[in-house]
DNA sequence: CTGTTAGCGCCTTCAG
DNA sequence: CTGAAGGCGCTAACAG
């Protein structure tokens, strides 16, 4: 292996001369600078990674976190979109990013997860899809030991900051975009599930909606689940002008259970996953968004590694209504 | 942060005394080896891994290379069920797996993408999806600088191994049992793509039924295309006893076009996919294969990066041929 | 602007 | 069976 070492001695200068320019710190001139350039192409030499976070205590890792979808694929596609966003990002950033399943990491409680990832030299978190009831990932979040991004629930300290997309927003407007083609006011709401955060944002727009309407939606909980959908849209639909869904996937349920009741009602998904292409209907995907959301994360990431405090951002939503013009209603 | 030195000194050992029972070492009497423990419990020590990298020159990095599935979420269920059986299966072998992407890499020559490989320090990759046509990671297999096995690509040399489904007795059983319930034995074959390993296995299964069932297959090449098989189907479904295809997408596609025809034909897919689902059929995911696929690979690596020399291994089929007992016909 | 030097935390002979 | 000592390749003061 060909050393920094080597390096210096081919230039002819010292060895702290060729980090400098390496790391591209100023303070070197445009000559040496060059020597030193010239004899890393000729030597083809790569800088070692692992000594340099030893040396400089700085491993540049991150860990992304992710929840594997047992249950249906759009799922997939939705972690695949923000693992290389993320993944695409981080190495932009020049951060080497580890992706780390929920599964994974299940059976520890906080102090062995902080174990677990200080071994891993992990120094900060980006974490998807977190919901309420991962009580210990909250504890982490709240013991501020890593710096952690987390997407899409409103989560803020010291040393987190968090980026979501305004689901509340998002949420009105797909569901009020339905309304202009259509009469009546009464609304049934298949939600997504009590313990997720943007489920929480997204029912704001619900009461939203119910003043601005003067109406009084109907609200049931979907679990985010087609078959639970379809149930509702079974016991529910005939008394409601349209049906508004908190995913694509009970959209889909609430469809094919309209179709079996062979009534027509319009229905109002949210998400836009590309699955939606397989329930006959064309659209196109906002994979593209959660690349952008996750890119987003990783430079908060890099902000709050940095030393910046914590924050929240928002981020997103202007993709997604664009997205949204022509589908589903 | 706590080091062994700390380690060592609550312990009152010596250092070296302290990175033997870490490591699992023997040469240690057991009463040692109990202080030693009870040291590194009460002081919550966690080793820095990257000390120990340096150190021992051995970073245990593996990289995970993938490619996005840009045009059928049908990929990001692959690549998810790969990912998460890889990394699991690196975490039980104390090995450090880094994801990346076709996509991040596709601009390397094969030096430049050493280079960045070296890097990163990564000793050995775990390769997905590879087709004929990616000339710059043969050229690296083939320079076996690094450890490599390669999934379902039929590549091996002194520092690679490849883990494959058995594709032509997957195929060739597949739809051997699809015929068990249909008179006639005109086949349609709608082929993936001619630059794909995996549908050149599957061809010498088309072979093999021809000699079998004296026919003569008609072959098209649909480029895994939900479209394209589609217009297949519109075009020499008439003239066929039973429609073939080498990927579950494209059986979809087929499934459609002989709705709109409004004729009956038994279409075979191939690969189970949960997209299926979403097709109106139900069926098991092979999931689980994919997973157990990337366990595999993950310990031939470990034995690559031990010392052994490189070797084609087939894994899987068993597994499938459970799955496909019902599905599709 | 350039060179010297002391570590970073751990592994690994090599004596004792 | 245990301890002392010399690196691994690089960074970061600190002199010069």
């Amino acid at each position: 292996m060909i050393t920094i070492k080597d390096v210096a001695a081919e230039a002819g200068v010292a060895i702290s001369t060729v980090s400098k320019v390496l790391n591209g710190y100023d303070g070197v001139s445009r000559a040496t600078r060059d020597k030193v350039n010239n004899a890393v192409t000729r030597l083809g030499f790569t800088p070692n990674a692992v000594a340099a976070a030893l040396s400089s205590k700085q491993s540049g890792r991150i860990g992304l976190l992710l929840k594997m979808g047992n249950d249906n694929t759009a799922m997939d596609e939705i972690n695949m979109s923000y693992l290389s966003g993320a993944i695409r990002s981080a190495m932009d950033n020049r951060l080497d990013a580890v992706t780390i399943f929920y599964e994974m990491i299940s059976d520890l409680d906080r102090d062995a997860l902080i174990s677990y990832l200080k071994s891993q030299s992990i120094e900060g978190l980006i974490i998807f899809g977190l919901n309420k009831e991962d009580s210990t990932l909250i504890k982490l979040i709240e013991s501020e030991v890593f710096k952690i991004v987390v997407i899409d629930a409103p989560l803020t300290n010291a040393s987190t900051s968090s980026v979501s997309i305004d689901y509340a927003e998002a949420q009105y407007d797909v569901i009020m975009r339905t309304f202009e083609n259509i009469e009546g006011n009464r609304i049934l709401y298949i939600a997504g599930r009590d313990s997720s955060y943007s489920t929480a944002a997204k029912l704001t727009a619900i009461s939203r909606l119910e003043h601005d309407l003067h109406t009084r939606a109907h609200i049931v909980y979907g679990d985010f689940s087609e078959l639970k959908a379809r149930e509702a849209t079974f016991k529910y639909a005939k008394e409601s002008d349209i049906i508004a869904c908190g995913s694509d996937l009970m959209a889909i349920g609430a469809m094919r259970a309209l179709m079996e009741l062979d009534i027509f009602k319009p229905v109002c998904g949210f998400g836009g996953v590309r699955l939606m292409a397989y329930a006959g209907k064309q659209m196109n995907t906002v994979r593209q968004d959660f690349e952008n959301l996750a890119h987003e994360a990783v430079v908060r990431l890099k902000d709050l590694l940095a030393g910046s405090e914590g924050k929240a951002y928002t981020a997103g939503y202007e993709l997604i209504r664009m997205k949204y013009a022509d589908v589903l209603n």
